[in-house]
DNA sequence: GACCTACTTGACACTAAATATCAATAGAAT
DNA sequence: ATTCTATTGATATTTAGTGTCAAGTAGGTC
């Protein structure tokens, strides 16, 4: 949260009372939410503000974007605040993050093969994290 | 469109004139379509139609969506009706397939080390195509 | 061909997610 | 303290998609 608050500062945003409040809400939720759910816990905070707040924070790398399967979208906290992928659980709802290098790899030589300027791109993967897997 | 008429009747769904349409509207665009734009080259069709009509297709394997980076989605007649990823044109907006077994392997080894059930995944390359690119 | 029945459709209301507008507010720099 | 501009909040609006349900029709049976 300290860490968050330098990384507005530094990139020239203000650090408002609002802002403050929606990194303090997000910090202390431990799970994947909706914008919808973190608004609702910030009844003082408009909702438009909450929307553009997290968006701004996923400039930063402070949040990330979670695509699920079902085209809905949820939003966590970035542990590393680097680039990285999802392991998304369709039981329990819990995401983790992964870097690999070689799946980078394999993304890049594909762009190459097909002459494609490769800007960004995604991954992610849908099954059951390994607690859901062993208790069902 | 035969082949897609067929893999409808296969399945036990009916080949009603409302699909038939959708199914004409798809093979005649050859770019990736918002349902709202079939739609409005459907003014006999309802709306809902359209959307579900979509929503079975992609079930099919006929159409696929396409997640562009700003979170918007798109859809595109799938070229192989398999399993595959996306090389989006930021752009121009085109969309082509692409299928690696490696980059799904490199997927399927992070779950694995993860203990991690995959059950499915996506993977999405954005940046410039080829011609755009040369083109600039 | 006529009949039946379950699947499908279309119109409409509705929800969810997010953006646009714009006057009022408040960081933060001097 | 003053000023200037970024930011906020209330509200309206957009976009994408789903729920409902009476009416219509595909496709099998006789
Ligand atoms: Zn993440
Ligand atoms: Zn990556
Ligand atoms: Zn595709
Ligand atoms: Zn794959």
């Amino acid at each position: 949260m300290t860490d968050s608050t330098e990384r507005l500062e530094d990139t020239g945003y203000r650090l408002t009372a609002p802002r403050r409040a929606v990194l303090d809400a997000i910090a202390s939720i431990n799970r994947p939410f909706t914008i919808e759910e973190l608004s609702e816990g910030l009844p003082n905070i408009g909702r438009a503000t909450v929307f553009r707040t997290v968006k701004l924070l996923q400039e930063l790398d402070i949040v990330c974007r979670v695509p699920l399967e079902d085209g809905s979208v949820r939003y966590e906290r970035s542990r590393s605040g680097r680039h990285h992928h999802h392991l998304i659980c369709s039981v329990c709802g819990s995401v983790t993050e992964f870097s690999d290098p070689s799946l980078d790899a394999a993304i890049e030589q594909n762009a190459t093969s097909a002459s494609f300027e490769l800007e960004s791109h995604s991954a992610e993967l849908y099954g059951r994290c390994d607690s859901c897997r062993t208790t069902s």
